[in-house]
DNA sequence: ATTAGCACTCATGATCGTTGAGTGCTAACG
DNA sequence: CGTTAGCACTCAACGATCATGAGTGCTAAT
C-alpha cells in the first residue's frame, strides 16, 4: 500500500521525532545522507501520509510528528529492534548474581535496572497466584490472643499476617489448626483455596472446636491477600525528563495512575503471552493516553511468573525497549528454571 | 522582644500566606475585621520584621513572605493547634476495625488517611529493628537445592528469603540448623544477632557440618534485611497541586528524593521523641529546601514502633498536621497495646 | 505613637511588529 | 510522468514597548 520511499519517509520521521521531541520538516530529512531526494518531493508524500492518518501537524508551517496510526505502523512493519549493548548485558547478568535467592526480588530489581537504561517507567506485576498454589501453612503464637499466620507459596514467595484469635482458643488447638490446613492445603492451586476451605477444612475443625466460623473468615482474609499480585514500581519520576511532560497537570495525571494500585493493574489487563505495544490510546486509560506501554510476560510451563511494563511517551524508543525486554524475559525464565525446578 | 502588635501582625501574615500562596500587603492585613490599625503602622511593624529576618520581601513592590525563621518563631510561639474534626476521627478509627490484625499494615493505612485529610505527603518509617528482638526463625524447604528462611519479630513482623542451599546439605540438616537457630536466638535483640550468629551458633554448627561458613553467611545476609526498617509512601503527587511546584524541575528533585528510600530516610536520622517540625533547610538535604517536614514518633515502653512524616511546602498547614499527627500517635499506641501486650 | 498623603518601584499582562522554519502550489525539467 | 526549483503564504515564537496597579518607604500632620 505504502511505496517504499513512503515508508522510509515515515520511518524516518519517527525517527527524527523520537530524538529531537520536536515536529520534522522535509528539508531535515532530505539533508539525510541516506535520501537522495529534494524537500519538494518529500514534502508530496508527507501530504499522502498524513491523508492516510500517519502523520499529523500540529500547526500549518511546523513539520509533522507521527500519529498514533503511524507509531503503529512503524512498531509494525518498519522497527529495527535494538540490539543489547554489552555494558546493559553485563548489568542484567549482575541481578542473576545478586538477588537469585529471591524470585520477586530479582524480578523487582531486574526492573529497576531497566528504568534506568531506558529512563522511562518500569512497572512489575509479581506472579499470578492464580495458577500458584499453596506450598506450606503455619500459624505462630505470638502472644496470648495473637498468632502469625505465614503462607508459602510454590514459587518461594511468602505471605504474612498478624491475626488475632478468639477467646478460648489456646495453644493446642493452634497447632492443631495449623497441621489440619498444612495436611488439607498443601499443593491446592489458590483459586480453590475457599472451596477446600469451607468444606474439608470445615467439617473437620467443627468436631473439636466451637467458634470455628470466625477462624474460617480469618483465615479466607488472609490468603485473599495473596492472591492479589503485588506491583513494583521503578523510575516514575522519569517521565518527568520528558519535554513533552514540562507541564505539571499533564503529569499529575500519570502518576496518580502510578500510584494507586487498582488503576495501575488495569492496565495489565487483557495482555497475552509475549511482548505486546500499546501506543497512546490503545491503552484504554484516559490519563495515559499521551504514553505507550510496552509489556513482557515470564513464563515457564505454561505457568505465568510475572509482568514486566515500560511506561514512557508515545515518542518511545520502540526499538531499544523490546530488544531489552525480549533479552530479559528470556534471561529471567533462564533464571526461574534453574533456581525452582 | 517582640510586641504583641508585631506578634499580631507576623501571626497574620503566616496564615494568610499559607491559605493564599501569595505575598501579604499592609492593606491586606488592615482589612481583617479583628485589626485596628492602618496600613502605614502595619507596614512600620513589618519593616522591622523583615530587619529581624522573620520576613521577606520577593521584590520592592510586592507583599511580605515568612522567612523560615518566621515559621519557625510561628510554629514555637503563635500557632493554634488545630483539633481533628468529628468526621476525620471517624475515618481514623474506621483503620482500627479494618486493619487491627497488621500493625505494618495499620501504620501505613493510617499514614495513607492522613495524606488524604491533609493532602500532604506522608512517609512511614517501619520499627526500628535495633530494639526489637527474633521471636522465631524457620526454615522451609522448597526444592532439592531451595529453602525459605522465616524470620519473625515480637512485633508480629515477618521478613522472607529464598536460599540456595549448598551442596551436600539435607533435610535433616535443615531441621536441625532450624531448631538450633531457634533456640540459640529467640529473644536476642537483633543488632546482637551477628554477634550470636558467629559464636554461639558457629562453634556448634561446626561439629556436624562442613560448609556451615557459606550458610552462616547466607543467614547473616537474611537478617540484615530485617535491620532496615520498611518505608511506605503516600500521596508522593499531592505535591504537583501546591502553586508553588508548578515548575516540572522543582518537582523533580523532590520525587527523586522520596523514590530512593537511602535518601528518604537520610531525611529521619536524628529525630527525638514526640512531634518534631522542621521547615525548609532545616532539613538539611538540599532537594527539599522548599519543602517542610513534620514527624511524630510512635512508640510504647520506650520501644519505637514506628515513625509518620508528612512532607509539604515550607507553606504548610502546621496546625493541622500537628493536631492530626499528635492525636493519631496516641490512637495507634492505644492500638498497639492492645494488640501486643 | 499613629496615620494620611504621595512619589516611587516593579512584576504582570497586553499589544505589535519581526523573524524564520516550514508548507502548498505552480511551472519547468529530464 | 515523476521530480524539482521557485515563490508566496502561514503562523508560532520572540522581543520590545507600554500601561496598569498593587504595594512600598518616607515625610509631615495629627
Amino acid at each position: 500500500m505504502l511505496s517504499e520511499r513512503q515508508r522510509m519517509i515515515l520511518s524516518a520521521i519517527v525517527d527524527d521525532y523520537i530524538r529531537s521531541a520536536e515536529p520534522v520538516g522535509s528539508r531535515s530529512i532530505s539533508k539525510r545522507s541516506d535520501v537522495s531526494f529534494s524537500p519538494a518531493t518529500i514534502r508530496n508524500d508527507m501530504a499522502d501520509l498524513e491523508e492516510l492518518g500517519l502523520l499529523e501537524q500540529p500547526h500549518t508551517s511546523a513539520g509533522r510528528i507521527p500519529s498514533i496510526k503511524g507509531y503503529r505502523y512503524y512498531v509494525d512493519h518498519l522497527i529495527q529492534l535494538g540490539g543489547v549493548k554489552e555494558q546493559d548485558v553485563r548489568r542484567l547478568r549482575g541481578l542473576v548474581a545478586e538477588k537469585m535467592n529471591h524470585w520477586e526480588g530479582a524480578v523487582s530489581h531486574a526492573a529497576t535496572i531497566v528504568s534506568q537504561l531506558t529512563n522511562y517507567t518500569s512497572i512489575v506485576l509479581g506472579p499470578d497466584s492464580f495458577h500458584t498454589s499453596l506450598k506450606h501453612f503455619q500459624l505462630l503464637p505470638l502472644t496470648d490472643t495473637t498468632a502469625v499466620a505465614i503462607v508459602v507459596a510454590n514459587t518461594g514467595h511468602v505471605e504474612h499476617r498478624t491475626i488475632t484469635l478468639p477467646e478460648g482458643v489456646g495453644m493446642d488447638d493452634m497447632r492443631r489448626i495449623a497441621g489440619l490446613l498444612n495436611e488439607k492445603l498443601t499443593g491446592v492451586p489458590f483459586y480453590k483455596v475457599k472451596t477446600v476451605l469451607y468444606t474439608e477444612v470445615a467439617n473437620e475443625l467443627r468436631s473439636y472446636i466451637d467458634h470455628c466460623e470466625h477462624i474460617l473468615s480469618l483465615l479466607e482474609d488472609t490468603l485473599k491477600e495473596e492472591t492479589e499480585p503485588k506491583v513494583f514500581l521503578s523510575g516514575a519520576t522519569n517521565i518527568l525528563t520528558q519535554p513533552e511532560f514540562k507541564d505539571v497537570d499533564k503529569v499529575k495525571g500519570i502518576l496518580d495512575v502510578l500510584e494507586e494500585t487498582p488503576r495501575l493493574m488495569q492496565l495489565f489487563q487483557s495482555l497475552s503471552e509475549g511482548i505486546q505495544v500499546r501506543i497512546g490510546t490503545e491503552n484504554g486509560v484516559e490519563a495515559i493516553n499521551q504514553c505507550s506501554l510496552v509489556t513482557a510476560t515470564i513464563s515457564a510451563d505454561g505457568q505465568l511468573l510475572g509482568t514486566i511494563g515500560i511506561l514512557g511517551p508515545t515518542r518511545m524508543e520502540y526499538g531499544k525497549v523490546i530488544g531489552l525486554l525480549d533479552y530479559l524475559s528470556g534471561d529471567l525464565t533462564r533464571l526461574y528454571n534453574r533456581l525452582y525446578k
